[in-house]
DNA sequence: ACGATAAACGGGACGCGGCCCGCTTATCTT
DNA sequence: AAGATAAGCGGGCCGCGTCCCGTTTATCGT
């Protein structure tokens, strides 16, 4: 539990050889030096491997792909964010009520992810454009308006965009192909989402 | 507003060459036919250009890069999804009231989204994980475990989702990014969404 | 009609990610 | 201690996406 082993990542096997954790730390480490000194941008498979004085198939195996390595980057950080909201102390911890708890974790999330926003934009590349793109983004000024003119007082934006990420399709294909969820469980939700906030 | 014209796609300048035009339109052919055949995954730059008897700097130079062109792909189904909410019949058109109309637009969308769904995914590598990482999993876990908490009657699973989709780095990286939005307002978007939630 | 000009074309070059296989080396057994 | 065994290692290989530049060709003014 004491080094990025508190949950099984894609690849962490136990029972490593001992040069083989001595890579698994030097390429972490390697990777870590390139993301402080030249950006997250600049972990690449080859960099890192040459960083860290291995072959391109030691990072490929230890870590799965290039996404793996970053996760295990994202791993410290990670641990202590969980720690705060599974045993941390209130407002976060289990020690408050579950309202204000369900409200501590919006931002504390969001501060997570912003002190490692760099790792994270990396792990996805091109995710840039996604909200840019011309489609999104007439379906947002789209619900966005709807909402303005049901929830006069509330953020139409902010709200427009929670409801059209809750129907995201890689979240939809992600609940009915690994959760065998059905679509129309997944309308009722809508509609119960909607309703609840409609009142 | 014909023909995939209807919003301006990266790339689609107006005034193209006879020339150019044609062999947009071979391209379109092409990665429709290997998609049809194939799946969307064989729609390859390579693949692609030679299929439309084309080189390979044609298709980046026209779509700039694979995701244009497969969002050109999907500019068809897009547009007549768009005129549906826009100006169709209730109750996605205008003639439905507001509440009705954003009712409609979730199941609308997430039909649109499964009709695509080879394409949306093809244009979006490695997204099939996002949610099956351990710290989402757990994330998620948490959240619908409040939700369960607080709200017995409603689909917690799916309600986690939401919340935590409103948070997504991406989504709050593009709005403060692109959109100067301050962090502050989406703190705030955060607890006005549960404070409605919570009625 | 024809020449000037800019647009479009082709495909080679480059870098990256993922995979694989022949060699090396840590580990375990007796 | 030493050999057997399997885990680990290296780096070459392939496919893909993107960029680039020398060549071709449509377009437009005269």
């Amino acid at each position: 539990m004491i080094d990025g082993t508190h949950l099984p990542l894609i690849g962490e096997e136990t029972h490593l050889r001992a040069d083989a954790v001595r890579n698994r730390a030097r390429l972490l480490e390697a990777a870590a030096r390139l993301a402080a000194e030249r950006g997250a941008a600049a972990i690449t498979m080859e960099t890192v491997a040459a960083e860290a004085g291995v072959g391109k198939g030691t990072v490929s195996r230890r870590f799965g792909d290039r996404n793996g390595l970053l996760q295990a980057l994202l791993d410290h950080s990670e641990q202590r964010f969980q720690e705060a909201f599974l045993s941390g102390p209130p407002p976060l911890g289990p020690e408050a009520d579950p309202a204000t708890r369900l409200r501590a974790f919006g931002p504390a999330l969001l501060h997570h992810e912003r002190a490692n926003l760099d790792l994270y934009l990396a792990a996805e590349p091109a995710a840039e454009r996604r909200f840019a793109v011309p489609p999104r983004r007439l379906r947002h000024t789209h619900v966005a308006m709807l909402v303005r003119a049901l929830l006069p007082d509330a953020d139409a934006e902010l709200l427009a965009h929670a409801l059209l990420s809750s129907v995201e399709v890689v979240l939809v294909d992600h609940l009915v192909r690994d959760h065998g969820m059905p679509l129309a469980r997944v309308e009722a939700g809508w509609h119960d989402l909607v309703d609840r906030l409609l009142g």
